[in-house]
DNA sequence: CGTGCGATTGACGCGTATCAATGTAAGTGG
DNA sequence: CCACTTACATTGATACGCGTCAATCGCACG
């Protein structure tokens, strides 16, 4: 049963795509769903598939030989991921996993040389979504060997509330499920840090958090906090 | 008066390319010289050319809003940068600085596109750089969030010494000078560290190190420091 | 109503940044 | 060619951020 057009017509990827083109684009695609804290492809595994998430999130973690973890970043509704094989790699450099029930879109790896000849835009769009991880992954790079962790963690929450926040009535809330662990590892420091760091914010009524759930009341001074520079 | 083909028909990135063809990419280029310490290209301003090293080291530096900065890598002989164009970028993620008197080949950005229709081999080596700079930044990522200071200055002298070490009698010399600002830079630190650990491992036996010059003179040892977790 | 996992909080110490002083080699100008 | 200057490197003393260890709390779920 072919797949609807409809399901990617809107996705800034497949933008100026004729219906026709669309189909095409499907043809050799299958929709999947992943249940919550599933794994969707791992770490070291043989690139066979690159994929477009419809819905959910994606957390997208590496680990350590010696068994730490570093989550790369968490993918959003509409983006590619997995696309290993269209840089050249054999295996997953990463392991991504649901974050919630996701349903994603899944080609093989061996029909992108043709995908890519044949919509430029893909093409085109794909090189721009991994140059700005490039960006990102740089950007991270300076964040970590030149700021503190309170700053690290208050920019982690600020990109997390960017990306996928929700609004509510008491601010803007992350909205999937995410633990002190979680922030740990996107920031390098421990959930230990990161709870004394959220208490002493909620006290300050910059954000509300609790199991699983961070909330940023005060946007405004999060970004001061961010900024703060040790010297001047 | 036209380039010879010669001096980049041994480059990886143009390998398979015809005669005709590499005197077709060379047609819109120009060499240029850029003096020691000099700037090629500068951080946030427009985009205007990309380039392919042929001779020289350089090194690629982003600045924090404060004033500190970090080394983003080194660009060895051979390899194309600033390729921001490529990436839908309009002005420079970095600074390029000439670490020692370099050669350059220079193209307009705006040949960028038809470049990369006419040679496939062209766009696609470049796609597999920015993959593997992809990785790089992650893995660096990965680095500072886990590792300790010691581990992190072995890895990037290590990872010098591979890309760029000249083999002396003495060990594997990085064949540019390398300040320890510049190890700094590169890991996280502070240059007083940096110097602390040279001189430790200076006494050990494991390097040999100078104004503005470094030897490796027992990898093995240090890539056992590189991989020392948590303690003895 | 327990049971367990995530969150909180305190105590402590290590790893490094920071501050400061001195050493030393490479220019530079007379 | 030598005194002077500048810039990089070394080394010690001190402070402190934050990781580590450990105990307790409390909400969710069976």
């Amino acid at each position: 049963m072919p797949l609807d057009r409809s399901i990617i017509a809107s996705l800034p990827l497949f933008e100026g795509l004729s219906p026709a083109e669309l189909d095409g684009v499907l043809k050799d695609a299958r929709a999947a769903r992943f249940p919550k804290e599933s794994t969707i492809f791992e770490q070291e595994a043989e690139v066979r598939s690159f994929f477009v998430l419809l819905a959910g999130h994606v957390r997208v973690v590496r680990a350590t030989p010696d068994g730490r973890q570093v989550i790369a970043r968490y993918i959003s509704e509409g983006e590619i991921f997995g696309i290993a094989a269209a840089l050249g790699r054999l295996t997953y450099p990463a392991t991504a996993i649901a974050a919630v029930d996701c349903v994603v879109l899944v080609w093989p790896n061996a029909v992108w040389p043709d995908l890519a000849a044949r919509f430029p835009v893909l093409s085109a769009g794909t090189f721009k979504t991994v140059g700005s991880r490039l960006q990102d992954a740089q950007a991270r790079v300076v964040e970590l060997a030149t700021e503190h962790v309170e700053q690290r963690v208050a920019n982690a929450l600020l990109r997390l509330a960017n990306q996928t926040g929700r609004k509510t009535e008491a601010g803007i809330e992350i909205d999937f499920p995410i633990w002190r662990q979680d922030i740990a590892e996107m920031t390098g420091t421990t959930l230990h840090t990161v709870s004394r760091l959220l208490s002493a914010w909620e006290e300050r009524g910059i954000v509300v958090s609790g199991r699983q759930r961070v909330t940023v009341t005060d946007a405004h001074r999060l970004v001061l906090l961010a900024q703060h520079r040790s010297k001047d």
